[in-house]
DNA sequence: CAATCCTATTGATCCTAATCAAGGTCCCTT
DNA sequence: AAGGGACCTTGATTAGGATCAATAGGATTG
């Protein structure tokens, strides 16, 4: 299947500036990264990269959502990263992925071969300093993550995914902002949701359900959410409650 | 109570070199990293810095060990970080801290004041690429917490993270390496643990009675413990069992 | 339009780990 | 040496989520 690849303007020339990595890039630098990018697309479900593979590029989601995930040998799995657009997907100086990247929906990437990405890092400090603060970022998410999935129950687990994703939904900004009632898109399955929060898809649903009856959320078709009351659904997620609505 | 400041010699003039951060640094860097350092000591219990606390320094853990976590209102509580000898604590960039950070055994620290440390990242980019990779390895290090967490069982938690700790002991390393008999200190409550594991202290307890009644490992006074075929504990952390006893 | 597949919902039952509770061990203090 | 306190172990019971199973909705295909 031929989808066009994305034109440049979609990321502003270099597509990770959305997430301000090349602000302070020189043309030339600009020049040298343009050099040794290029554009990939994957359907909903393909495997980007398998874990153990060889890393030949490091890349910025363009569109679409991918997943990092393990799995162990009798196959429970966990997802370990979700992907939005903007997000960097790999790692500077590691030869091979620890984890499989899998297209959730349908992605498109750029990448930057990795070796004179590499190279471009050690004659680019201001790069090298904004990758270090997006890693600090994930990390600082994974350790929320940590917190969801060790001692959160299964219905806050639910309450928090929700929030999560409205909070990084750009269409939701406003009408969260405004504290108006949101409807936000779902792009995970039930059993993707399952994977995230380290449940069975059965209790999703059931929780769902239940968040559901009590009218915390309100489904419109099975991917759509609807927040009435985006407070409520915060009292829900186990959280502190000041500061919920910031940040 | 007053301990002895370490000597610089303690960690070969630049505390974070033993991680190989100022293995390019010039000797004036070092100067300039010299002149803004400072040691603090805390005693077992202590919290070094409160979640939410404005940060004024970066460290490096120079002997004892930290943990990072956090807390629910509840009170329910995750560990989110294990700081051992050589790790660096803080986040260059950020105002406040996300998560507490105690003491768990007496600590020492060797701190770099914030903001000059800063100024300083950005003259000496080989410094940010270095903190980046450590970042990254952090990540990883969370993500495989993120399964054990999120998938794996009492049992195969705590057998996991008797491996984390075996596999981080400096003193073990050649046993380990050599296939013998492993005597590893135990640095943390059975609390401590359950924190870790997102698991009870009483599940903990019952864990390790188990592993012993079964022979995995035997237990010297409550915080040694003596492993007597490492791959038999492996056995036990689901895991893939190939290359566990290398990396 | 029926057949099929994929995803989601709901019900019944089971099991792991949490909770509640009682002792036990070791160390420190006096 | 006795007392107290921190830490750990073990037992009994409960509960939350997993597992097994059946059904339903919606989209795609022939």
């Amino acid at each position: 299947m031929n989808r066009p690849v994305p034109e440049l303007s979609d990321c502003n020339d270099c597509p990770i500036r959305h997430r301000a990595v090349c602000a302070r890039c020189e043309p030339n630098e600009l020049e040298r990264l343009e050099a040794i990018k290029y554009y990939k697309t994957y359907e909903a479900g393909q495997t980007i990269i398998w874990s153990g593979d060889r890393l030949e590029f490091v890349a910025s989601v363009v569109s679409g959502i991918a997943t990092l995930s393990q799995t162990m040998e009798d196959g429970r799995k966990q997802m370990v990263g979700l992907m939005l657009p903007s997000d960097f997907v790999g790692r500077p100086g590691r030869e091979s992925a620890s984890f499989d990247v899998v297209a959730v929906s349908d992605v498109t990437i750029c990448c930057f071969r990795r070796k004179p990405f590499e190279d471009l890092l050690i004659s680019t400090p201001h790069v090298s300093q904004r990758l270090l603060e997006m890693a600090l970022d994930e990390l600082d998410a994974a350790r929320e993550w940590m917190l969801l999935l060790g001692r959160k129950t299964a219905r806050e687990k639910i309450a928090s995914l929700i929030t999560i994703i409205a909070r990084r939904d750009e269409k939701a900004k406003d009408a969260l902002s405004r504290g108006r009632p949101l409807t936000i898109a779902l792009p995970l399955t039930r059993e993707a949701m399952a994977d995230y929060l380290g449940l069975t898809l059965e209790t999703v649903s059931r929780q769902i359900s239940s968040l559901k009856r009590e009218g915390v959320i309100t489904l419109e078709g099975k991917r759509y959410i609807v927040i009435p009351d985006f407070q409520k659904l915060l009292d829900e997620t186990g959280d502190d409650s000041d500061g919920g609505l910031l940040v």
